[in-house]
RNA sequence: GCGCCCAUAGCUCAAUCGGAUAGAGCAACAGCCUUCUAAGCUGUAGGUUAGUGGUUCGAGUCCACUUGGGCGUACCA
């Protein structure tokens, strides 16, 4: 229906070429009575011509030209809107699309050819995912799918540091439960409050000691303290990742940055373009001179680079490797890091508009009415592990789906489980779930579905369907260009309300056959968006509730 | 102090470059199952879009200020 409005006024440009100056945009309308599409056009180059837009909209009107079977009534209303009514057998030719398509229909081709990464993730393994790492694992993840409906090659991959200051810790942490265990606890036998609390420090020093006796008491916590922590740690985080339907392609540790000279060739290259200077036996990155408020500090007066330049030779990978876009997620806790990234990569030449940098705002967990603070090192947390226990995963992919990264959102634990049975992702599932039963059904009755007789779908609410149905693909493609998932969910959830709708006024069996048999492609061709959209999100589709 | 994000119905959130009467779900109230799944449908109620001012044909959306919240503001990541 859109492309057809976009047809028609791009062939009225050559009559009108002011229609040239404009996006040609189309909306629907929030009122029926507006008809089905409509466009504000006349009034925004009513501005631009010094004429009266109810003159704009006529003259437009006057220099299209619309099939009748198409375009049934064209109406100018409001201070100057232009609303177009399209025919109802007309609206019934998207089941046609839907049904050849299948699986495929909304997937659009306009980004085919290039490659996209998604980085996102990228905790560092000192300890389980928690319900904060959810939101940002279940987005990154949509992202990528949406990515992809729009004609990306898209990897995933999650990027970790196993070297620093925290990774010290968490092996100290492991050693000074394992020596607590052989009753041999550090003097004063207190665990340090600044070390890692969780219980799951104690189980892999449990695994140690078992393997290992007491052999290992002189070790040193950087060895195989540290190392058996992150492989156990990073094993669990993948197995939750799993869980929710996350696979990344691939893991980068930052240390390999080091091991293969990056870390040295960009500081080198800073200083060749002088664009770094040295200061108080520091290394600093001339920022102010890129737009940036401060100078930054790259290597530390003790020789240790800050998180800057590998972050940046980071980035620099991603553009050797070939990537066309570039997409960061993180938590609003880093959103005073990526300006001086960007800048660094600028300064050396690189396109910066190439990576998106998307911030989601955290998320607040409510527990009893009470806040709680989430710390990994304190175990004060929630995983994301239990949440999957409780809930299960299309909850949790739905429930960070269904909102705009910008919001900060509460999640009330007790309300969730209590809730669960009237999250909206069951209303999606049920609609999907009951549609597989009419299609039982009707097949048990001898109904066959058939696209010959779809001008018989007339009925208000078969017509509601047909439209919202026409949307799918735009809405799509809009999503993902803006990396909105809840644009999705919003969606589904407003076509399920139709079909349920439908579902209650026009029934099926017991109608005419001809008839029947169109309804039933339309149920189809429903519940074929219904799976494409909840697929993009991760969810699962049923056949039974 | 400064920077980024945010404030919409009792609660959780939508609202397509600024568009027509601000919408859903939950909670509340009143109805609908001898017929394809009642995890559904229909209806009622619920709003000074935090506040004040501005920009214009038109503002929840843009600008300024105020109030309240989140996150930053490191030679941590």
């Amino acid at each position: 229906m859109k492309e057809y409005l976009i047809n028609i006024f791009t062939q009225a440009q050559d009559k009108l070429t002011y229609l040239k100056d404009v996006d040609l945009v189309f909306t629907v309308p929030a009122q029926a009575n507006h008809g089905d599409y409509a466009t504000n056009l006349a009034m925004i180059l009513a501005k631009k011509l010094k004429q009266k837009p109810l003159d704009v909209a006529k003259e437009i009107i006057a220099n299209l030209t619309t099939d009748p079977k198409v375009i049934e009534k064209i109406e100018i209303a409001g201070p100057g809107f232009i609303n177009f009514y399209f025919n109802p057998s007309y609206n019934t030719k998207i089941i046609n699309e839907i049904l050849q398509h299948g699986k495929n229909f909304g997937r659009a081709a306009i980004h085919t050819g290039k490659k996209a990464m998604v980085e996102f993730v990228s905790a560092n393994p000192t300890g389980p995912l928690t319900v904060g790492h959810g939101r940002n694992a279940v987005v990154g993840d949509t992202v990528a799918n949406m990515l992809e409906w729009i004609g990306y090659t898209v990897d995933r991959e999650y990027y970790f540091n196993n070297a620093g200051r925290q990774m010290r810790v968490l092996g100290d942490s492991v050693k000074l439960r394992y020596l607590e265990l052989l009753g041999q606890s550090a003097k004063g036998g207190d665990f340090p409050e600044d070390y890692y609390q969780g219980e799951y420090i104690k189980e892999i020093a449990a695994a140690l000691k078992k393997e290992y006796g007491d052999k290992l008491v002189n070790e040193n916590p950087e060895g195989i303290f540290k190392q058996r922590a992150e492989k156990e740690i990073f094993a669990d985080i993948i197995k939750t990742m799993e869980r929710i339907g996350i696979k990344m392609k691939n893991f980068y540790n930052e240390h390999t940055l080091y091991e293969d000279g990056k870390i040295k060739s960009l500081l080198d290259e800073f200083k060749k373009e002088n664009l770094s200077y040295e200061k108080e036996d520091a290394v600093w990155l001339k920022l102010t001179e890129l737009g940036n408020e401060q100078d930054k500090v790259i290597v530390k007066s003790s020789g240790e680079p800050t998180y800057r330049l590998p972050d940046i030779a980071y980035h620099i990978t991603k553009y050797e490797r070939g990537y066309d876009l570039m997409i960061d997620l993180f938590g609003s806790d880093h959103n005073a890091t990526y300006p001086d990234v960007l800048a660094g990569l600028r300064s050396l030449g690189y396109d910066d508009s190439k990576v998106k940098v998307l911030i989601h705002q955290f998320v607040t967990i409510m527990q009893k009415g009470e806040v709680v603070k989430m710390s990994t090192r304190k175990a004060n947390y929630i995983t994301l592990d239990e949440l999957v226990d409780e809930v299960g995963s299309d909850v949790v992919r739905y429930f960070f789906n269904m909102r705009s990264i910008t919001s900060h959102l509460n999640f009330d634990i007790e309300l969730a489980k209590k809730q669960s049975d009237e999250n909206p992702v069951f209303y999606l599932q049920y609609a999907h779930a009951r549609i597989s039963s009419i299609l039982r059904m009707t097949n048990d009755e001898g109904l066959v579905t058939s696209a010959e007789n779809l001008n018989l779908l007339v009925a208000k609410e078969e017509q509601n369907l047909l439209k919202k149905l026409h949307e799918f693909p735009n809405e799509i493609i809009y999503s993902a260009e803006n990396f909105e998932a809840h644009r999705i969910t919003t969606y589904l959830e407003e076509l399920a309300a139709l079909f349920h709708r439908f579902y209650t006024e026009c029934r099926i069996i017991g109608s005419e056959k001809k008839l029947a048999e169109a309804r039933i492609a339309l149920c189809i061709a429903v519940q074929t968006v219904i799976r494409n959209g909840l697929s993009i999100l991760g969810v699962n589709a049923p056949e039974k509730m």
